[in-house]
DNA sequence: ACCGGATGAGTTATCGTTAACGTAATTTGA
DNA sequence: TCAAATTACGTTAACGATAACTCATCCGGT
């Protein structure tokens, strides 16, 4: 935290070295144009004086920040964390750096943080799971150059995406579901204005159907252990039985879990719990929940990856699905 | 992601407006000088154009680019995030952006990854639970012009601190076990690097110095659940009884939980166990985790705080301590 | 009528870096 | 041996925004 230390600037090194600036900047870049005495001679300055590129002279004239925007709904939701972990460890290796945004609070605030990125000048942003409507996602879409979204669509010259196949997940657990008896489903679904939500809605409904059967219940809730808790409190606090319930997420699942237990209903004998992301906390209650697995960090790679190419106008692929996977635990099956 | 959108500069706007730049930069940054005719035509045209200030070109020339790097070890340890948050609502509500950078490896990305925010030309540095030795610390921070750190100190002229007084909690949570009449102590210490783990060991050999006790065995540990799981699983093998295991953070707590689990020992009535942080996983198992709640959010808000005023040249307290809070759960009290 | 001071606006010169071009000196090839 | 190609640099002009200065105008006061 050194006061006053006043900048190194490319022209300091040049005079160190006895040659224009522009020299030092071809040597430094790599790009020759120099004798290799002369490149020895600016490298030792260069080294001598500490000097450090300034970024923003470097991008305001290169037109590229090498930063990259991350819009998140709460990086607190333990879905995130590795998804910025997998973008980030893309990103590092092709010199890029990562800007986070929490949205937090409400879908108005998506538009001013997507706003602020573009202004900050980053070369792409990567949103997951962008909450606003269609009709107001578009405009904002076309105010950047490139955009991954996870988790939600636009239009192919708008964006393109990295999603999980939810709504093959929904099938795989509404068979296992099937398979250990369960005829009557409850769906805690998540927040209604999720993308994600509604992929898992219409899987579950696509899978019971197949067999004859429809959910019984189907409630919107925050995407939250509360949101969870609240919700199975309210379907199973109707007198209706559920052999069943399929959850929007691991929090959701562990709130029904809780909710159950309040009621003094059993996991599983009474009632089978079923939830999405298998998350840490999935492994960690009793009985532990059967989930479908996605590939978190694996999202968060592909999706740099697809931004980097984008931004690098590389062919890339408009969008990428990545699959679901079932992982059976103590909610569903007694274990002995 | 509308292509080919060539920028929209202050020139243009000027030249709409049928002013010069000089005027529109006055105007838009609401430092008048401009009749209130000529500031709504400036204002008109902007606004028609959809102008956005280029932050870069603005960065290099005010010398300030209103961005903060905030370096953590890990962001999928959930001690961070709300770090993070904390910080971002300051950050946020001053007009600043956030870059987040993970450590994660080793502690020699650290000097690494502070480098290259500092090539980036960020504002401040807030430095969350560094690793390197104080020796190597020290050459670091003096690169950069403001920094905060969380959890760890360093000589006044090099960096501020945020810190929690582990010790105290330490105290807290050593005269509430006790209290409930444990004397046979483990204490899983957590990752020997840490600041944290020497502050928490101290606070622990001293009170229970105070009743002329000492810890029966001391074990380091990786942060995590599977850290936590080893390293129980090592002590209680050792065939020595413990009454209680003191933990680093309510993740080692958690592991703990688990190798009692396996090794049919029975938590509170055969050990009873402790950890710190209070995160949410710590009331989601059974029993629910004892912890020594620390305020995250806050730490975030206090350190972006301080960084302000660091920048700013306001005055600024060299250190803020934190109290964390014993939150007395199922671990180490029967519940009914 | 004349002067001091607001007021409204334009000019110039950077911030630190790099693209594009220019110009010597040296090397190559037939 | 001499033009053509290559090497090793230097010059100029941006990138977009703003601080500092300059210069008219206009207004009231004496």
């Amino acid at each position: 935290m050194a006061q006053n230390e006043s900048p190194v600037t490319l022209e300091d090194v040049a005079h160190l070295a006895g040659v224009s600036r522009m020299t030092v900047s071809r040597v430094l870049n790599n790009r020759g144009g120099a004798s290799d005495e002369t490149q020895k001679r600016i490298r030792d300055a260069a080294e001598k004086l500490n000097y450090r590129p300034n970024a923003m002279a470097r991008s305001l004239k290169s037109r590229r920040s090498h930063t990259i925007g991350v819009i998140v709904p709460d990086i607190s939701n333990p879905f995130f964390p590795e998804i910025f972990r997998g973008a980030e460890s893309v990103a590092q290796s092709h010199g890029y750096t990562l800007i986070l945004s929490n949205v937090v609070e409400s879908a108005d605030r998506e538009a001013e943080i997507f706003d602020k990125l573009v202004a900050q000048q980053v070369d792409g942003i990567i949103w997951c799971s962008a909450r606003m409507p269609s009709d107001a996602l578009a405009p904002v879409l076309a105010t950047a150059q490139s955009v991954v979204l996870v988790n939600r669509e636009a239009a192919p010259d708008l964006a393109r995406s990295v999603v999980v196949d939810y709504a093959l997940g929904a099938r795989l657990g509404v068979d296992h579901l099937l398979a250990i008896g369960a005829r009557r489903f409850g769906v805690i679904a998540g927040p209604e204005w999720a993308f994600g939500a509604h992929a898992r809605l219409d899987g579950v409904k696509e899978a019971l159907g197949a067999h004859g059967i429809a959910p019984n219940a189907i409630l919107f809730c925050d995407p939250t252990i509360e949101g969870g808790n609240t919700a199975a409190a309210s379907l199973l606090a109707q007198g209706e039985r559920f052999d069943a319930l399929i959850c929007y997420n691991d929090l959701t699942a562990v709130g029904a879990l809780m909710a159950c237990r309040n009621l003094g209903i059993d996991v599983p004998g009474d009632v089978a719990l079923i939830g999405f992301d298998d998350i840490d906390l999935a492994q960690l209650v009793t009985p532990t929940i059967t989930s479908l697995g996605v590939p978190r960090y694996e999202i968060g790679r592909s999706a740099m990856t697809m931004l980097l190419k984008i931004i690098n106008r590389e062919p890339a692929e408009q969008k990428l699905v990545l699959q679901p996977k079932l992982l059976v635990r103590g909610s569903t099956v007694r274990s002995s």
